[in-house]
RNA sequence: GCUCGCAUAGCUCAGGCGGUAGAGCACUCCCUUGGUAAGGGAGAGGUCCCCAGUUCGACUCUGGGUGUGAGCACCA
C-alpha cells in the first residue's frame, strides 16, 4: 500500500503496488501522454517501474533536464533501430547522450553517406508512427551473452563480457530491436516529437586509435520543434562566429598551405595581438615577473635530459646544422630552468617568477590542427615560478586573483576550474604527487569555487588546475593552466642555498594565463564576433567625409585622435556615405565619426557606433574622453556597452 | 595519424555525362560630391591545388600527394 509523494509536497495512497506511469495517469491525463520516465526516491527509472513502498515520485516530462536526456537516449536506440532496418549488416556498439544530443556508433563494410542519414531519419520517423512500446528486461549475462551471439552482435557480446560482476543486466526492446542498456527509455517510440540527424564521422571501437573505425552518427532530440529549431539556429550563430570566418572577412590573418597550422597575421589581426602583449606585459610587470627571452633553437640533447624527448620527440620539430641536431623548441621550461641556473640563488631569491612570451612549435597530428584554436606554431604566456614547497599555495592562489582578474579585463566572468592529477605514464614517487596535488587541492578550496576533480589527466611531470571560460555561445574553452613541478628542476640540476646553507632543488611552477595569444584571439573573436571591445578593436575609430571638401578637417582629425594615441582609421574614398558606414559597420569598427560641412563648421564629428546608435555630434575633446572611458571598461561585462 | 567529404578569379560560389570556364562582391578607370547599412557605367582578372596515368584531347576519369572541413585519436 503504497504512499506516494509529489514534489509539491501532496501524498497519494494507492491500494496496490503502481507504476509510474500509472501515477502520472491518476494525477491526470495530459501528464500521463508527458510523461517520459520517473524519479523515485531520487533514482531515474522507467514509467513501467514498479512503486512498491512509500516514496517520493516525480514524473519526468520533456521539461526536465533529465527528461531530455532520457528522450535523447532513447532516440538513439531509435536511430540504431531504424539503421538496422536499413542495414542488417551495420552492427551495434554504443550510443550514449551527449550535450545537445546523442550519437551511435556501427560496425558496418561502408560509410554512412547524408543521403543514408536522410534515409535513416525517414525510417525514425516511420518507427515514430508506429509507436512501439518499449519494454525492459532484465538477462543473466550468459543468456545475453548467448542471446547477442545468435544476433550476430559481437561488439555487444564484447560489451557485456567486459561488464564486471556477474548482476543480471537490463535490456531494452522495441519491436524487433533489442538493446543492452542500462535505461531508462522512454514508455513508447511514439514520443519523440522533434530530432535531427545531423552529422556522420569515424570514430575508433573503444576510443582506442589501435582497434578499428566505426561510423558514428550524431543525431539532436528536444522536446519540441521550437526547442529544436532554436539549437539549429545556435549552430548557425556559432557558424558565423567561425573564427577561421570571421579572421578572413575582417582581415585579420590567413593561413596557407606552405605553412601548415602556422599563422600569417594581416595588419589588423597583428595589432590585437600587440595590444594583449602590450597588456599582459604590464600586469605581468606589476606582480613582480621578471620577462626574459630564451633561443628558438636549442640542442637536442637539453630535451633528452628534460624527459621531453622520450616522449614528444615524434612531435618536436628538428634542424640539422653542421652535424649538431637541435629542436625548435616546443615550450620554454627548459630554457626557463637554464636562466635560473646562471648564478647562485638564495632562499631570499624565491620565489622567482620568470615569464617569457615564448614562441613556440610543435608538430601536432595534421588532423588535430584547427584554425587558430590548435596550431604548430604559437605564442605562450609562459611563466614559471620558483619557489619552495611552502610557498606553493600561495604562489598558486596569486596567480588564481591574477588570471581571473585578466579574464574578467577580456570579458570573460565565468571560469571553470579542473584539476588534473597522476597519469599512469609519470615521473617522481607518490609521495611527491601526493604533496603535490593536496598544494593544489588545498588553493582551490581556498577559492571558495566549485573545481572538478579529472583522475589521470596531469602532465607526466606533475598535477596541473586547468582554467577554461565560458564563452557567449556557453562553449568551454580551455585557456589557463598552473602546473605543480617537482622534476624538471632536479632533472636540469636546479638549485638555491637554503637557510641553512644547504643545497636544495626548488619547485618550479608552469602558469599560463592565456595559454597561447593565437588560441586566446580565436576564443576572442568567437566571443565578441568579431566586434572587439574599444581596448582591443585594431581599428577604434574610422573617420568618413561625406565629400571631398572635408578632406583636410579629416586628415587633421585623424593626426589629433592618433596623437593622443588612439587607433584610428581614414576613409576618403570617393563613396556615399551609407556606403562607407554599412562598410566599416560590417568591419566592426566601435565608432563611425562623419564628417560634413556642419562638423567642419562648428568644429566637431557625428559619431555613430557600429551598433547603429547615433550618439550626435561632439567636439574632439568630448569625443576623445567617451573613447577613453570606453577604453579604460577594457571587456569588463558590469560596464559593457550595448554594441 | 585514422574515417569520410571538399579544393574553380582576391572573396563567396555556379558550371559542364572529356573539346582549356562563368556570376555577385572586391579591384582599376570614367561619371557622380552624394548626410548615416550597397549610386551608375566600362575594364582587367584563371596553370580550374600539385604530380603521374588513361585519352587524339583531362579542370572534368583513375592513382598518388598536399592543404582543408566534420568527427575520432593525440595535446609537454
Amino acid at each position: 500500500m503504497p504512499q506516494v509523494t509529489l514534489p509539491d509536497g501532496s501524498k497519494r495512497d494507492y491500494a496496490n503496488p503502481v507504476t509510474v506511469g500509472e501515477i502520472a495517469e491518476s494525477i491526470g491525463a495530459g501528464l500521463a501522454k508527458a510523461a517520459l520516465a520517473g524519479r523515485v526516491d531520487g533514482a531515474l527509472v522507467d514509467t513501467s517501474y514498479l512503486v512498491n513502498d512509500d516514496s517520493e515520485v516525480a514524473i519526468v516530462t520533456e521539461r526536465d533536464a533529465d527528461g531530455i536526456e532520457v528522450l535523447r537516449h532513447s532516440c538513439a536506440h531509435l536511430m540504431a533501430q531504424a539503421v538496422q532496418r536499413l542495414f542488417p549488416k551495420a552492427q551495434v556498439t554504443i550510443g550514449p547522450v551527449i550535450e545537445d544530443g546523442f550519437f551511435y556508433d556501427f560496425a558496418f563494410e561502408r560509410a554512412f553517406t547524408p543521403e543514408d542519414l536522410q534515409a535513416i531519419e525517414k525510417s525514425m520517423n516511420e518507427i515514430v508512427q508506429e509507436n512501439l512500446q518499449v519494454e525492459r528486461s532484465v538477462l543473466p549475462r550468459n543468456e545475453a551473452i548467448k542471446l547477442f551471439k545468435e544476433m550476430g552482435e559481437e561488439y555487444k557480446v564484447e560489451i557485456i563480457e567486459s561488464i564486471p560482476g556477474d548482476e543480471d543486466l537490463s535490456f531494452y526492446r522495441q519491436g524487433e530491436f533489442i538493446d543492452l542498456c542500462r535505461g531508462p527509455h522512454v514508455p513508447s517510440t511514439g514520443k519523440f516529437k522533434a530530432f535531427k540527424l545531423t552529422n556522420v564521422a569515424g570514430a575508433y571501437w573503444r576510443g582506442d586509435s589501435d582497434n578499428e573505425m566505426l561510423q558514428r552518427v550524431y543525431g539532436t532530440a528536444w522536446g519540441s520543434k521550437k526547442d529544436l529549431n532554436l539549437y539549429l539556429q545556435r549552430l548557425e550563430e556559432a557558424e558565423k562566429r567561425d573564427h577561421r570566418k570571421l579572421g578572413k572577412q575582417l582581415d585579420l590573418f590567413h593561413f596557407q598551405e606552405e605553412a601548415p597550422g602556422m599563422a600569417f597575421w594581416h595588419p589588423k589581426g597583428w595589432k590585437i595581438y600587440q595590444v594583449i602583449k602590450d597588456y599582459m606585459q604590464n600586469v605581468q610587470n606589476q606582480n613582480s615577473y621578471k620577462e626574459i627571452n630564451t633561443p628558438q633553437l636549442v640542442d637536442f640533447s637539453l630535451w633528452e635530459k628534460s624527459g621531453h624527448a622520450s616522449k614528444f620527440a615524434n612531435e618536436m620539430f628538428n634542424v640539422e646544422s653542421e652535424n649538431r641536431m637541435y629542436a625548435i623548441k616546443p615550450m620554454n621550461c627548459p630554457c626557463h630552468i637554464q636562466v635560473f641556473n646562471q648564478g647562485l640563488k638564495s632562499y631570499r631569491d624565491l620565489p622567482l617568477r620568470f615569464a617569457e612570451f615564448g614562441s613556440c612549435h610543435r608538430y601536432e597530428p595534421s588532423g588535430s590542427m584547427h584554425g587558430l584554436m590548435r596550431v604548430r606554431s604559437f605564442v605562450q604566456d609562459d611563466g614559471h615560478i620558483f619557489c619552495t614547497e611552502e610557498q606553493i599555495q600561495e604562489e598558486v592562489a596569486d596567480f588564481m586573483d591574477l588570471l581571473f582578474s585578466v579574464y574578467r579585463d577580456f570579458g570573460f566572468d565565468e571560469v571553470i576550474l579542473r584539476l588534473s592529477t597522476r597519469p599512469e605514464k609519470r615521473v617522481g614517487s607518490d609521495e611527491l604527487w601526493d604533496e603535490a596535488e593536496q598544494a593544489l587541492k588545498d588553493a582551490l578550496n581556498a577559492t571558495g569555487l566549485p573545481w572538478e576533480l579529472v583522475p589521470g589527466e596531469g602532465a607526466f611531470y606533475g598535477p596541473k588546475i586547468e582554467y577554461s571560460l565560458k564563452d557567449c555561445m556557453g562553449r568551454i574553452q580551455q585557456c589557463g593552466t598552473i602546473q605543480v613541478d617537482f622534476f624538471l628542476p632536479e632533472r636540469l640540476g636546479a638549485q638555491y642555498v637554503a637557510e641553512d646553507s644547504s643545497r636544495k632543488t626548488p619547485v618550479m611552477l608552469h602558469r599560463a594565463i592565456l595559454g597561447s595569444f593565437e588560441r586566446f584571439i580565436g576564443v576572442l573573436i568567437e566571443h565578441y564576433a568579431g566586434a572587439m571591445p574599444a581596448w582591443l578593436a585594431p581599428e577604434q575609430a574610422v573617420i568618413l567625409n561625406i565629400t571631398d571638401k572635408q578632406s583636410e578637417y579629416c586628415q587633421n582629425l585623424q593626426e589629433s585622435l592618433k596623437n593622443k594615441g588612439f587607433r584610428v582609421a581614414l576613409d576618403l574614398r570617393n563613396e556615399k556615405i551609407g556606403f562607407k558606414i554599412r562598410e566599416h559597420t560590417l568591419q566592426k569598427v566601435p565608432y563611425l565619426l562623419v564628417v560634413g560641412d556642419k562638423e567642419v563648421e562648428s568644429n566637431s564629428v557625428a559619431v555613430r557606433t557600429r551598433g547603429g546608435e547615433d550618439l550626435g555630434s561632439m567636439t574632439f575633446d568630448e569625443f576623445c574622453t567617451h573613447l577613453s572611458q570606453d577604453i579604460a571598461r577594457f571587456g569588463r561585462s558590469e560596464n559593457k556597452q550595448d554594441n
